[in-house]
DNA sequence: GGTCGTTATTGACCCAGATCAAACGGCTTG
DNA sequence: CAAGCCGTTTGATCTGGGTCAATAACGACC
């Protein structure tokens, strides 16, 4: 794991495929927009950046310029506390939006680092507001953006506040397995880009919690788990583990 | 406390005072605005409605059309799973936002339950859209209100998942004192509109815990506590006890 | 291909907070 | 003013997951 104080490599691409040639406009910010309307989208596209595994592509404090959409890889965004303690508060694949934490405040709120090497579009903030006054359509879509991030992080609240280590592991597979399908992924079959211990920390456990969780998971024959890689046997015992379960 | 299925009473009265008259503008979502924007503002303003104690503003899966801005009162919003169990998912005071989870799916993902007796101004979302179309201060507020929701979310999900039960609770009321201050009312003395109940709830605690929690800061003299009636009699220990306990 | 650091698994023990239970205090209602 | 009902407090006990520790399995780098 290459030291995470480095100096980022940036790297601008030429732009000659954006938006309107990307096969991730269905799940990005394209979604929904006309053909033209995604060409006035790929202006907007300032540039690509691959960030390797390990860096930041942004750190908590930085000034906040621009969203990012992953165009491939992985990553996660994390919060630091002055006393070391530190939460996972997502993980994110291809297609989906990072860095909107820092429209409020102006510079970023939390980190964010690749799990595996990746690249994303760098959508500055500014011309994006510019053309979503323009766009309707576009202005709908980015809102609609936003707000899932709050709908899905009242999904975590949830599962930190209400659910049991099994329960938050089987939710968390389960949201992963549908996020892959997704993006063209087998559901059954995927390969876990994080540790125990961020997965930990995402759900409010303890790798080891979680590494026990997967175990038995494996004995119940609900998953096979080699490391990383995971295969979700039964994927009805998860549901049914999550819905039922501590039940009062 | 009357029946939560009871027909929501809703009263719309004559707007003869809309932002521009609000003393909640710095707080709400004029902030920021110039005197003629905050005229337009006016226009947004649908109508008022009163909500009382106990009483619905919205339910889940009811259909989002509008984001409401409390103009006074005090909410909570919550998420029941199809097992029983829910989760509080935020405490919501005057000049505060409330429905942007429903903007992502057109319908609300959640309750919205009045704490007292409370009145708010509708904003029906397709004419804030269209507004802040054409005016950008107002476009770039409104951006800023939902990511400062999102990174609200992110300190809740950090608190729950690696705060201890006494750290959550001295978070919370420092909150809460931040908030009331922002109001002009006192920092140290404020009325609690939740039951304990509801604090663990959004806590991700048992109540008795909480219970418990409070006897213990009153016990330490941090708090003085009388039902829902607290004082804080010594704010620099509540947050001692944030930063540094339990930092491995 | 061997070495070393990181990540994962598993076991033994412990504790914070959940659960169960009882009593109390304040509202509301008749 | 009495009766009831919540909401709250407090005590006793239990337990899921944390903590500590040892070992194993990778995978990156000489």
């Amino acid at each position: 794991m290459p030291s995470q104080n480095n100096v980022i490599p940036i790297t601008l691409t030429s732009l000659k495929a954006a938006c309107s040639q990307c096969n991730l406009r269905e799940l990005c910010l394209p979604y929904g927009l006309s053909e033209a309307e995604i060409a006035q989208l790929d202006h907007l596209v300032a540039g690509r950046r691959k960030v390797k595994r390990g860096h930041h592509l942004y750190r908590a404090g930085e000034a906040f310029e621009a969203i990012y959409a992953i165009k491939m890889g992985f990553f996660k965004t994390d919060i630091l506390l002055e006393d070391g303690r530190d939460q996972v508060t997502g993980f994110q694949m291809a297609g989906e939006i990072l860095g909107m934490d820092g429209i409020g405040t102006d510079f970023h709120t939390c980190n964010s680092i690749a799990l595996e090497d990746s690249e994303i579009c760098i959508i500055p903030f500014a011309q994006l507001e510019q053309l979503s006054r323009e766009v309707q359509t576009l202005q709908r879509h980015f809102h609609q953006v936003m707000s899932r991030e709050i709908v899905r992080d009242h999904g975590v609240m949830m599962l930190l506040g209400t659910m049991r280590a099994e329960e938050r592991l089987a939710a968390f597979l389960l949201n992963l397995s549908q996020r892959f399908t997704a993006r063209g992924y087998s559901p059954q079959e995927f390969h876990l880009r994080m540790t125990r211990e961020e997965i930990g920390s995402y759900l409010g456990l303890k790798l080891e919690t979680v590494s026990r969780a997967f175990s038995r998971f494996q004995e119940d024959g609900l998953i096979s788990v080699h490391q990383k890689h995971v295969r979700i046997l039964d994927g009805s015992g998860l549901k049914r583990l999550l819905n039922h379960q501590s039940a009062l």
